[in-house]
DNA sequence: TTATAATTCGGACGTTCGTCCTAATATATT
DNA sequence: AATATATTAGGACGAACGTCCGAATTATAA
């Protein structure tokens, strides 16, 4: 994610420049002209390279999305079977969780937005849809034919297992006293 | 939640037009004036009952806490053993889901809050230590002795359950197609 | 009835914000 | 070198917001 300010592109610098705001403080409380100040850049190119502020987050959570598909398709590709794969899986969030909370946190904020807006909450169910397939590709493949989950659809145990994760990281982050989060999401694995 | 308007004091008008009004607009796009109006205040009023807008969120977001609080203990005693009181607990889920999503929505962007500003964090993760409670006293004293959970500590369970249910619901809640809410949901039954 | 407190009301204040506009500068093309 | 295009820069604009204040009204207590 970091790279010498000065060999990347005035957009570059903004886009990432916006991610670690944001992600810190919050959409809401992020100003454009704080973004441009961190970008080492003029309020007025944020409107030139992205048309609003809704535009810069667009292509903000695009970089995200992306970035996070790709590392989470490459932690399944480890295992060599589905539950190796989901121990690795798992494996990855609780990582997330503990070395970059920064992601996190910018998930939980857009995920709210995504309530309110019809562009957001395309953007954030098609991650959804996307995580959900990833699951059942490399996961759901060759689930025991004795496990209990065997009568639901592949899409539904996907998303369940995702939203566990979801859900219970929320708890973790703000639970003052982080020891819950290792067995908290090692648990999980139980269940595959 | 609804009473005629005319038999309630100020105060609580101010309250429940506060809270239908954030949970159908998100709390950043809901401005005091357009509560106050709802509510059939004067501006002045929200200030002079809750010191400014952040007490006012306190406010309301403590009534839906205090309720829905109510409501869970409520179901998860009509079950007489552990496997019924999930189904539950489940069911109400899945009602609130379908019935009063908005409840759901206030929720979520109540968490994303929660991560920036202390005073919500707190509450939150008081929110969900009291969820947890619940589930511990009434679903997990008496989990079969063979479960696979059993080597868990109760409060991971109790998380894990909650948190499937807040990480599958807002899958639900963005998902254009709605037919998956009822699949997703019951399939965590199988689980206990 | 009078005095004291609580509530209601209207409006103003200053700040912050996203957006937009125009000029200046750099880059590319012919 | 001349022209056109792309980028950078600074600043202004109006709108929306939360907050605050003082006066008017109502309720309460003596």
């Amino acid at each position: 994610m970091n790279q010498n300010c000065e060999t990347m592109s005035q957009k570059d610098r903004i886009l990432l420049a916006a991610y670690d705001y944001i992600s810190n403080e919050g959409y809401a409380n992020a100003s454009l002209r704080e973004i441009a100040a961190k970008a080492g850049v003029v309020l007025s190119q944020l409107n030139y390279y992205f048309k609003n502020k809704e535009g810069l987050l667009i292509e903000v959570i695009q970089l995200m999305i992306d970035k996070y598909l790709l590392e989470v398709e490459e932690r399944l590709k480890r295992g060599a079977n589905a539950k190796e794969r989901v121990s690795y899986f798992i494996k990855y969030f609780q990582e997330m969780l503990s070395e970059n909370p920064k992601l996190f946190r910018l998930l939980y904020d857009f995920s709210s937005m995504a309530l309110w807006s019809d562009v957001f909450g395309k953007q954030l169910s098609n991650l959804f849809e996307k995580l959900s397939i990833l699951v059942e590709k490399y996961i759901l493949i060759d689930i025991p034919e004795d496990s209990f989950l065997k009568n639901e659809s592949p899409n539904a145990i996907a998303r369940i297992l995702f939203g566990t994760m979801f859900g219970t990281a929320i708890q973790v982050l703000l639970d003052p006293k982080e020891e819950r989060l290792p067995e908290s999401l090692t648990a999980i694995e139980a269940i595959f």
